[in-house]
This record gives C-alpha cells, sequence and structure tokens, in this order.
RNA sequence: AGAGGUAUAGCCAAGCGGUAAGGCAUCGGGUUUUGGUCUCGACAUUCCUAGGUUCGAAUCCUAGUACCUCUGCCA
C-alpha cells in the first residue's frame, strides 16, 4: 500500500525542480551546524527533514561544519555533533565538510568580487559602520572609502590577510546599496580580522568571511541543490544570491526557509542552554531535563520516536510552538512496543500476608512485554512480606478507587488476590504495615469462580527486592515560554524547582540487575524508566524516568 | 509610504475554485491480570477582518488587521 502522505512545501518545490530537471534531476542536501554548542531537538527537526529529503529523492546529504568563527567553535562541539546525527539514525557517508575546508576558494572569490568593484576594504571603525548603517526606516550612508580604486582594495585586503592590520582596523565589506530596504544589502561586511587560533587551520589565517559569504560559497561548490535553513535567514537569501550572481559560480543553489521548532516549556537558544549548564542549574549538557540530544538521549527517548515527532509536527513556514505531550506521545508510542514491562515500587509500603507460610517462596511467571508477540517471560519471587507503592493503598478508601483499602481484595499482579485485612501505623501516624490474607485458589491472579477483582496492582517480594536510585523528571521551566521574560526576570525565574526528584529507597524486582546503562524498561502501571547511561552499574541500580504512563486515575482523583 | 514573512480548533497541520483530512490534547463508552495499550464515539456550519468576482471561495481579487524576522566585524 502506497502512503498518501501529503507533501510538504519543500517536498513540493522539490518534486517541481525534479519534474523540470533542474539540477539533473538531482537532490543534495546539507545539514550545516555551527559547531559552537550541542544539539538539540530543534535541530533534531533540521537533521531529519534534510538527510529525510535526502533519501526520499534518492540523494543525499552532507554533514557540514559551519566554522568560521574560530572565537566560539570548538573540537568538543565537532564531535558531539557527529555522535548525535550518527545516533539519531542518519549517515553522510564520507560527505563530511567543514568550511574552513573552502577558506582558500572563499578567499579567491573575495578577490574576484574586489576586482569587479563589487567589494572594498572599509577602514571605518565597527561603530562607525554601525552608524553608517542606518535604521529600520531610514537608508545608510556610503562610507568615506566605499569609493576606493580596485588596486587599492586589493592591496588593501592582502595586508588585511597578511597580518598587516589589527583587529578592527579594517573590514572587507560587498558593495552593494546602502539605501537598501534590506539591511543585510547595505554593503554588509564579508571579511574580517581575528587573529585567533582556528580548530582546524590553526594560525594560517587572520581574515575569517562571514556567514553570509561563507554559506552561499560552500553550498555552491558542494553541488547542494536545496538549502534549507530556517525563517530568520529570509532577509539573507538576497544576499546568498547576489554572491553567486556576481561571483559568478556555474551553480546556484536554491535557498528555503521553514519555521524551526519551539516547544513549550523548555528552551532552544544556544546561549541559555549554555547559560544553564555553566552555571549549573543542570548537571551538564546531557542532563536529561536539558533539550539536546544527548540530554533527551540520557532521558531515555528512542531516535525512532524522535524521527516519527519530526514528521508529525510537519514542516511549514508559520511560527510555532509544540505542545511536550506531542514529543511525550510518540516516546510512549514507541515504548510500548518495546520497553519489558518490570515491576518496581518507588514509594514502598509492607505488606504482611499473615495467612502465607514463613519462609516460602514461589516464583510467578511474568509475560515481559504483552505488546510483544515475541517477547519472552521471566520468574518473579514472592513470599510473605512484599512491598507496594503507597499511593495504592488508601485508609478511607472512595468507591472510585480500585486498590487496596481495609477489607477489599485487589490482584496482586500475576500472583494472587489478597484482602487487606488491618494496618499498624508508627508514631506518627504514618501506614507502617498493611496486613493482607491470600486465597490459594487464585494463584496467578486468576480465580475459577470468576469472581472480578477491580484492581490490580504491582508488588516486589521484600526479601528478593533491590534497592534502586530513581530519579523523577520534569519540565525545566514553569513558564510555556520561558524566552518571554517579564520585566525586572530573567529565564531563570522560570527554573522549576521541582524538574527534578530522586528517590534513594525505591525498591525493584531482582531481574534487573542483569540491566545494562541505557537499557529502557516500562515500569508497570508508573512509567518508562532507562538505566541511567553514566552511573548505572549492576551494583548502583540508577533509573531515569524517560516519561510516566497516562495517567486516568490522578485525573478522576483531582476533579474530586 | 523601510524590507521580508506568516495567519485554518487549545497545539501541530492538510487543503491548491466543487462545499473543512489527520495527529496531539480534552471529554464520554467498550475491552483489559498495567486506571497503560487497544477500540468506538464527541470535538471548526467555518478558515484573521471587511468588501468583491463566481452557480459555487479557506482557496481568486481589493482594502485592512495582528503577529514574526532584520539596524553583529555572530551564525
Amino acid at each position: 500500500m502506497e502512503e498518501k502522505r501529503s507533501r510538504n512545501f519543500i517536498e513540493e518545490r522539490i518534486e517541481e525542480d525534479i519534474r523540470n530537471n533542474k539540477n539533473d534531476g538531482k537532490v543534495i542536501t546539507r545539514f550545516p551546524p555551527e559547531p559552537n554548542g550541542y544539539l538539540h531537538i530543534g535541530h533534531a527537526k533540521s537533521i531529519c527533514l534534510n538527510f529525510g529529503l535526502a533519501e526520499t529523492y534518492n540523494g543525499r546529504c552532507h554533514l557540514r561544519l559551519d566554522d568560521t568563527n574560530p572565537t566560539k567553535e570548538e573540537t568538543e562541539y565537532v564531535d558531539s555533533i557527529q555522535e548525535d546525527i550518527k545516533w539519531l539514525g542518519f549517515d553522510w557517508q564520507d560527505h563530511i565538510y567543514y568550511a574552513s575546508d573552502y577558506f582558500e576558494y572563499i578567499y579567491e572569490c573575495a578577490v574576484v568580487l574586489i576586482k569587479k568593484g563589487l567589494a572594498y576594504v572599509d577602514s571605518l571603525s565597527a561603530e562607525e559602520i554601525r552608524k553608517f548603517r542606518g535604521t529600520l526606516k531610514e537608508a545608510g550612508k556610503e562610507s568615506p572609502f566605499r569609493n576606493r580604486p580596485v588596486e587599492e582594495n586589493l592591496e588593501l585586503f592582502e595586508k588585511m590577510k597578511n597580518g598587516e592590520f589589527k583587529e578592527g582596523e579594517a573590514v572587507l565589506r560587498a558593495k552593494i546599496d546602502m539605501s537598501s530596504g534590506n539591511i543585510c544589502m547595505r554593503d554588509p561586511v564579508i571579511y574580517r580580522i581575528q587573529f585567533s587560533h582556528h580548530h582546524r587551520t590553526g594560525d594560517k589565517w587572520c581574515i575569517y568571511p562571514m556567514y553570509d559569504f561563507t554559506h552561499c560559497l560552500s553550498d555552491s561548490t558542494e553541488g547542494i541543490t536545496h538549502s534549507i535553513c530556517t525563517l530568520e535567514f529570509e532577509n539573507n537569501r538576497a544576499l546568498y544570491d547576489w554572491v553567486l550572481e556576481n561571483v559568478g559560480t556555474e551553480h546556484r543553489p536554491q535557498q528555503i526557509e521553514f519555521a524551526r521548532l519551539n516547544l513549550n516549556y523548555t528552551v532552544m537558544s544556544k546561549r541559555i542552554l549554555l547559560q544553564l549548564v555553566k552555571e549549573n542549574h543542570v548537571s551538564g549538557w546531557d542532563d536529561p531535563r536539558m533539550p539536546t540530544i544527548c540530554g533527551i538521549r540520557r532521558r531515555g527517548y528512542t531516535p525512532e520516536s524522535i524521527r516519527d515527532f519530526a514528521v508529525k509536527i510537519g514542516v511549514a513556514k508559520a511560527d510555532n510552538v509544540v505542545d511536550m505531550a506531542f514529543l511525550e506521545h510518540c516516546l510512549r508510542n514507541d515504548l510500548n512496543k518495546k520497553a519489558n514491562r518490570v515491576m518496581a515500587v518507588l514509594e514502598p509500603v509492607k505488606v504482611i500476608i499473615d495467612n502465607y507460610p514463613d519462609g516460602k517462596v514461589e516464583y510467578f511467571k511474568a509475560v515481559n512485554n504483552p505488546e510483544d508477540e515475541n517477547s519472552d517471560s521471566r520468574e518473579i519471587p514472592f513470599s510473605k512480606e512484599l512491598y507496594i507503592e503507597r499511593s495504592d493503598f488508601m485508609e478511607d478508601a472512595p468507591s472510585k478507587f480500585f486498590r487496596l483499602a481495609p477489607g477489599r481484595e485487589v490482584r496482586f499482579k500475576f500472583a494472587y488476590y489478597l484482602t487487606c485485612t488491618s494496618i499498624e501505623k508508627n508514631a506518627s501516624g504514618e501506614i507502617s504495615v498493611i496486613h493482607c490474607t491470600y486465597d490459594p485458589a487464585t494463584t496467578g491472579g486468576w480465580s475459577e469462580d470468576g469472581r472480578k477483582v477491580k484492581g490490580t496492582i504491582h508488588w516486589v517480594s521484600a526479601a528478593h527486592a533491590l534497592k534502586a536510585e530513581i530519579r523523577l523528571y520534569d519540565r525545566l521551566f514553569t513558564k510555556e515560554n520561558p524566552g518571554n521574560v517579564e520585566e525586572g526576570k530573567t529565564f531563570l525565574d522560570y527554573l522549576n524547582p521541582d524538574s527534578l526528584k530522586v528517590i534513594n529507597n525505591a525498591l525493584v524486582e531482582p531481574s534487573l540487575k542483569n540491566s545494562n546503562p541505557g537499557d529502557i524498561f516500562q515500569f508497570e502501571r508508573t512509567g518508562y524508566f532507562c538505566a541511567d547511561n553514566r552511573e548505572f552499574s549492576g551494583n548502583n541500580l540508577v533509573f531515569n524516568r524517560s516519561v510516566s504512563l497516562k495517567d486516568s486515575w490522578s485525573k478522576i482523583e483531582n476533579k474530586n
């Protein structure tokens, strides 16, 4: 069956180009991150788009590190970028490039413009250039250096390259139109002087090309057919086209802009993300609360769920804020099919079965995943003393409460029907022991007489359970749009103080001892959890909650 | 009288002159050894507004309105 998914506007354009045999029908895209930070879920949308397009149109997608500003970029980031893209499941094969690979070529292009009288060395200071640029409503003024003769420009540019000027003393500008309504076209700076060590070219250069000059030339030289970027570059497209036109490149890629992803209750700003890390508001770039790819990976998100999300949110040009619940839905949807079920009690309260023999241990068979026909089963120990979730017992329970309460019978999953007979409390009035009796005729959690039991709860055997540390994560911010800061506040004021809750004394079934970092489970009735990929070991059970299960009981509860 | 964009449900998003897809969320019913999953049903007489063209307009035209981006030697 052919899937009739409708095309997004970029696919429509590409298909039109293919129909017209533009670029000989080829499709070559690229993902061009600047290696100055970690990739986040917004980048994931772009990665899925660019690599996905290449896949569906039998083309290819390049990875290009856009490293034209040596003061901001580090190799730590280029490594993490590659790791994250691979993890998402995409492959650039041998098409990894660096803008810095093209510095020589880009320099020559600048010389071409100078020779055509379309670029000049400006000796105005940065401040003066800013003043001369004009405003949104008023035209700019031409620099007094604008009409230097070609020869002089060539000489001065050479001197810039040779380090004969200090930083800020001179820049190379394209000569376009100081009165353009598009400020990008008011003689944009295309080269600046920076005496910084570059992570790849070392100290070879002291002049570096600006984004607008670099990006289009890089795209062109790589044979990119569709250069897909976010909306804020729409104004830059005129300059993109101007440069290629006037340098006279053979190949002219088409820039197409789409709306970037925004998610509520989090931020995508690199600046803010960096600040969260630097000021230790989170434990690092891969803190499971971070929207970074490494963060959500550590949280337990799967590549499949993120790719599914990227497809489901679509691609368009309208500004958007996607609900976090959408992302969570995609994760649950994926994990429901994949994650083995396991019993874990987060907030334990003891249960003693008074009529169960002392010292007896039974093993019950438990299916690992009822949603997966091929899944196996395991044996779980059961004994006289158990632990259940504190929230699964209520002393004074309403009729809608389907769990354990005095006099009520519930199913202990896979084991028996138990009825609560009495409770013990400690000095502070807290329930310390729940006494029950079991019905030996309900082995496996099923009764031949057909009587129904309203609730089924999970449990662990006190003698066999393992202690675990469980980290409950919640949204990082309390505000839907933390980037929208009110007067007199900063985004830090919106940090959610309850975004991390650590439980040190959770009890989990013994089978979990054999799991590995990164393994994902569904803790029956509570949520999806993954073994922490940094701190988990067989002797140190640490689980992160990826996402809770949908909880319709809490809705009922909250209504009352 | 700056330039460039965008407006369809609480959110995302199809629609391309023939009478408003789908998903998320929400609300109800059924199934269920997870209050999960699955399943069934409800959820825009109306598409930013106002005019116009047309037998017929979310789609075409005109005039407005709102919001976003741009005044780095960042990308």
